[in-house]
DNA sequence: TTTCCCAAGCTTTTT
DNA sequence: GCTTGGGAAA
């Protein structure tokens, strides 16, 4: 066979070019250094808070001023929100040209490769997107198909199924490895599962369907098999940079390098103290494997903390020091002063509200805008006490990592309909459509879908077929809207419009108690609509960028005063605030009673406070009740987090609570005459 | 076959 | 508290 000899090309003098960015001037040298390195491969470990953001959006400048063109610079991050900062950063730096640059998660530049190229491994370009939950109602679809959820013993729930198939995707293992590994209980049914799995593929290859996870495989699939398509791609990305290194998992890192196989530049920025999703496969050995896959890597670190004063870093560090793997990082700062994070113990959670609400309304009036400020949790219910009294006292937030709009059932069902105009083959969106209508159950959905499917002309007739006439009525109200539809020119807002005038009896009927409530999200609904003018676009981003419900509802509020933040942990990765609250510390919760008897998993739950606390700039409380309400058996003591409780009085300042007035004498005595007390 | 009702089981973090 | 699954009536 011929030997191919690759030759290298020469980066270009950039000398000549006259740069309007003081890179040196503005970074320190180790930011410089990583901002301003040339081609190849880079990897740049960072800790928490050394301006890797801002590092990451010099050298996107950089690249753009000396000459490389921005769209053939793919940013990749790990939400939306993330790249749409950290472009709109570097586009202030650099006047408009880094708009131009591609940016987005690895799901989202999937998606664009895939509805360019998925016909090459047989999928049309139009394939609908499923959620999970979407997923998980498909996996019900077939698994009952298959007749596998009746038997003597329990077969797996549906979520459970497709988490476990989602496991196997993200860490590129098969069915077998991951039941024996992960769900042993389920040894019995190894074949079944593996048969499920090979069944809901086909399925949603003929549905024309992608879940989350496909995106991705996919199109590792379609590079694998097409190394055309794969040079085409990996052409034009003259510079892959990607962050969050340590959050990516196999999948991903395979990913990366099919993007730069054509350049082999690509720059890769992480920090493996802050890695939190291993859940969801993230590959933490990612990191120390890359000088393996890159073997003229060059590795660069930050180590100066900009973020936080001293005292934070004081207890961040000693946070970390309790993994049980050795992270040898020793975050300094140049801003010694300070106040020590608090430890306040409330006596239960309506105290802690009340504490958290009164201290953010002293900020506010020190002026530190409420957007400043932040409230995390380990979970998305964590929060809902505070929310009561944020929204007793007026107080705007937007809570990230909560319920998100499209979550909503009747959201959901409007979306289907549209899935249905986008994809006719969308089984998934057949299905929900056609449940909605009295008299249609799963049986006969099921019938109907299918000779829709099965019919290669126009699918929004109906023919005159002998339906039962149970049915028939709604069943043609629903062609006939969809074929108008189908066959008009209409705009985007139009159509949605329409589908609602259709949908609003049906949601009355289905949801009287509280429709006039659910009609409102139905118009925020259409609100976005308006914003986007291509369908296929506007259901991508409903089902890779959900909008959070609050988000909607603070800005309708008050346009003038940013909302306070309250999310969680995973929520706030990469973000930074002034001051910064974490609640519900407890034993159970922040370590998760989930992870307790894993000592990886309790590992990582303990990264999740060091990210938590490493968001703070310059005020850091950490909170939780002592007693804590449970469902049916009443009340019972709570414990502090264990990652909390052998931290030194001189790191971590313990505070009590005490009413105004009204506080006995004894109780005033009863606290800890040497704690800091706050009365309210 | 659909729909309604009741009991049982689970309950995190995200694209 | 909410979802899911099973059983029975219409």
């Amino acid at each position: 066979m011929a030997r191919r000899f690759v030759l290298k090309r020469e980066e270009t003098s950039q000398k000549a070019v006259e740069l309007t960015i003081d890179y040196s001037g503005d970074l320190n040298p180790q930011q410089y250094a990583a901002a301003t390195a040339g081609s190849g491969a880079h990897l740049v470990i960072a800790g928490a808070g050394t301006g890797k953001t801002r590092t990451l959006v010099y050298r996107v400048a950089y690249l753009v001023e000396t000459g490389v063109s921005p769209d053939s610079i793919l940013l990749l991050t790990f939400t939306r929100r993330a790249s749409a900062e950290m472009l709109s950063r570097a586009s202030v730096l650099l006047d408009g040209r880094c708009s131009l640059v591609r940016g987005g998660t690895f799901h989202s530049f999937c998606l664009s490769v895939l509805r360019r190229h998925s016909e090459r491994i047989g999928y049309p370009t139009n394939f609908t997107i499923l959620d999970s939950s979407d997923a998980a109602d498909v996996v019900d679809v077939v698994r009952t198909a298959a007749g596998l959820h009746k038997g003597t013993k329990r077969f797996p729930r549906k979520k459970t199924l497709y988490s476990l198939f989602s496991t196997a995707a993200n860490r590129s293992l098969s069915i077998p490895e991951v039941v024996e590994s992960r769900y042993p209980q389920f040894f019995d049914f190894i074949e079944d599962i593996s048969n499920l799995s090979d069944r809901y593929a086909e399925y949603k290859r003929r549905h024309v369907l992608m879940d989350y996870d496909d995106l991705m495989c996919q199109t590792i699939r379609l590079f694998d098999e097409h190394p055309d398509v794969r040079n085409a791609v990996s052409g034009q990305c003259r510079h892959v940079l990607v962050d969050e290194y340590q959050d990516t998992n196999r999948a991903q890192a395979r990913l990366v390098e099919h993007f730069c196989s054509v350049y082999g530049n690509v720059t890769a920025v992480g920090d493996d103290a802050q890695s939190v999703y291993a859940f969801r496969g993230a590959d933490s050995d990612n990191i120390f494997e890359f000088p393996d896959r890159y073997p003229d890597v060059r590795v660069l670190k930050l180590e100066q903390n900009y973020r936080s004063r001293q005292p934070i870093l004081h207890l961040a560090n000693k946070i970390i020091t309790q993994a049980t793997r050795r992270y040898d990082k020793v975050l300094f700062s140049d801003e010694k002063e300070g106040d020590l994070p608090a430890l306040v113990a409330a006596p239960n959670d309506q105290f802690e509200s009340r504490f958290v609400c009164q201290l953010i309304g002293q900020l506010r009036e020190e002026s530190v805008p409420l957007n400043r400020t932040a409230v995390l949790f380990r979970s998305g219910f964590n929060s809902y006490q505070l929310e009561i009294e944020l929204n007793r006292r007026n107080i705007p937030f937007v809570k990230y990592g909560g319920v998100k709009l499209s979550e909503a059932a009747h959201v959901k069902d409007v979306i289907a309909h549209l899935k249905v105009l986008e994809n006719p083959r969308d089984a998934a969106a057949w299905n929900r459509v056609l449940l909605l209508l009295e008299g249609i159950g799963p049986k006969t959905a099921q019938e109907i879908m299918e000779w829709v499917v099965s019919r290669d002309e126009d699918p929004f007739v109906l023919d005159d077929r002998p339906f039962s006439p149970r049915y028939v009525e709604s069943l043609t109200a629903l062609f006939a809207m969809l074929r108008s539809l189908f066959n008009a020119t209409s705009s985007l807002e139009n159509e949605v419009e329409q589908v609602l005038a259709y949908y609003e009896p049906i949601l009355k009927s289905r949801y009287f108690e509280d429709y006039p409530k659910r009609l409102q999200d139905l118009e925020h609904f259409a609100g976005l609509a308006v914003q986007t003018s291509d369908r296929a676009e506007f259901l991508a981003s409903l089902a890779l960028d959900p909008i959070e419900l609050t988000a909607l509802e603070a800005e309708a509020a008050d346009p003038d005063e940013p909302p306070l933040v309250l999310s969680t942990i995973h929520s706030a990765k990469g973000l930074e605030f002034d001051t910064v609250f974490i609640i519900q510390a407890l034993e159970g919760i922040l370590p998760s009673s989930y992870s307790l008897k894993d000592p990886d998993a309790l590992d990582e739950e303990l990264r999740l406070l060091y990210v938590a606390v490493t968001r703070a700039e310059r005020n850091l409380f950490i909170s939780y009740p002592m007693v804590q309400q449970r469902r049916f058996d009443g009340e019972y003591f709570a414990r502090p987090s264990r990652f909390l409780e052998d931290i030194d009085e001189s790191l971590l300042e313990p505070w009590s609570l005490v009413e105004e007035d009204a506080a006995p004498v004894e109780k005033q005595l009863a606290a800890n005459n040497d704690r800091a007390q706050l009365p309210f």
